[in-house]
DNA sequence: CGTTCTCTTGAGATCCCTCAACACCTGTGG
DNA sequence: CCACAGGTGTTGAGGGATCTCAAGAGAACG
């Protein structure tokens, strides 16, 4: 591993139109969709599969969507959890490259490709919108990496745990309390780790009192101060 | 890990413009814009680091640059090496979320974001190679995901290894000889291993045949069937 | 009240990491 | 031409984090 070395080139700008796009609320883009049909997809259905052809773009209304990869053997890495209010699909190529599954009843927007098309030329802005979506997209992908390459188990559970925290808070708890929809065996594939890893993390954050475990599936924070430095890999935090 | 369980919802439609914007030749981009300056990055210099305001998008020229993520200890973890033809800091943020660094003398055009403004208002179709770019390098990073949540060191480093051979091989000699430009610790920060596991996996494809190395950053592959094996985690070949 | 799925816990194995030493290469200077 | 130093790459020995295999506890559901 190394260090920064040198300093960089740079300089500041004026705030750019694209890089500040309005996509905090990406449900407007599904509203203004005239042809756009929801539908619910059962806990454990797919809503694609790696290779098929890309016929629509996915808005999640509700319920949790992921998408994985598999390799040959069966091992399965899980991309990304989509939460009500994120977009699935826009992928850029004729046939889909990973696999979607309803990971608890859900209902999704679907959207015709050819609609996406008529809105980038007709709509200003829609374009930008798409292109700010993907981005984001690609900076928590690229956050996941640095997960998944360079945490250890605990800072991973703490890291993810974390990012639901903030995206999954029922109201009037700030953050603190909060739903954990998917199962064991899903966190495990989204961290590259196993369930028993994954279980055995959730217990050490347990009895160290970081964390209550109202039911298996409902989380409640007891310090998330030392949660953020376990997820940053303070390692002298550290639990025993 | 979990299987494919129930069937998708899918069905035909007709190729989209969107899907299939032309990006198949990036360089276009950097040739159509006429306030781009060249730069010679030296190798350890940084182009950006994280938090700095984001200025400029690059295209790389010559050379190889790496976009990395740290850990407030140090570990690092990159996520992306930038070949001449590549685009760097599509990241729709303010402010950059990632460091690069020149991983050999590089060379990069320099485009401003003011510019790249105005293009995709007066230029039609920049806007989808843009979002195509991005879609693209999304697709890469998710692949990566693969590989570091679910490959082991050897199925990592044969997975690496065809991604280089595809991008760079020398004219000629059809994918099978090509250099490695970056050092061992770089592949080791790309792949989440050691620069020991990186060694040692170096040194038990080349035994075991499936590569050759004509000097520690020139390779020739031997066997690439095998190879792509290895790297698709067909463990019954595996090496002992 | 069984059945099945999920989650947890334990014991042993294994892959990869850590620490350490050495080899190789390059440039510098004597 | 050789000595030396620093960066890089390779190899070895031992340890530890995570995986594998196995069993049992808990929860959901008919």
């Amino acid at each position: 591993m190394q260090h920064v070395s040198q300093s960089p080139i740079s300089s500041v700008s004026s705030v750019s139109p694209w890089l500040n796009s309005d996509a905090r609320n990406p449900i407007r883009l599904g509203n203004s969709i005239s042809c756009s049909i929801d539908r619910k997809i059962p806990i454990n259905a797919h809503l694609y599969l790696e290779g098929e052809l890309q016929s629509h773009i996915f808005l999640v209304t509700s319920g949790i969507i992921g998408t994985y990869k598999l390799l040959a053997d069966g091992r399965r890495q899980i991309c990304r959890f989509a939460y009500p209010g994120d977009i699935l699909g826009v992928d850029c190529a004729k046939r889909h490259l990973n696999n979607a599954e309803a990971l608890s009843d859900s209902v999704v927007r679907s959207i015709p490709v050819s609609a996406i098309d008529k809105l980038i030329d007709s709509e200003p802005g829609f374009g930008q919108t798409l292109l700010h979506i993907t981005a984001m997209e690609l900076a928590g992908t690229r956050e996941q990496l640095l997960s998944l390459g360079r945490k250890s188990a605990s800072e991973k559970l703490a890291t993810f745990l974390l990012s639901i925290a903030r995206r999954s808070a029922l109201p009037g708890n700030s953050e603190v309390l909060f739903d954990l929809p998917m199962k064991r065996c899903d966190i495990a594939d989204y961290l590259g780790l196993t369930v028993e890893t994954v279980s055995r993390n959730f217990t050490r954050l347990k009895v160290a009192g970081v964390i209550e475990l109202l039911s298996s599936h409902q989380i409640k924070i007891g310090d998330i101060e030392l949660l953020k430095a376990l997820a940053d890999g303070d390692d002298f935090l550290r639990l025993h």
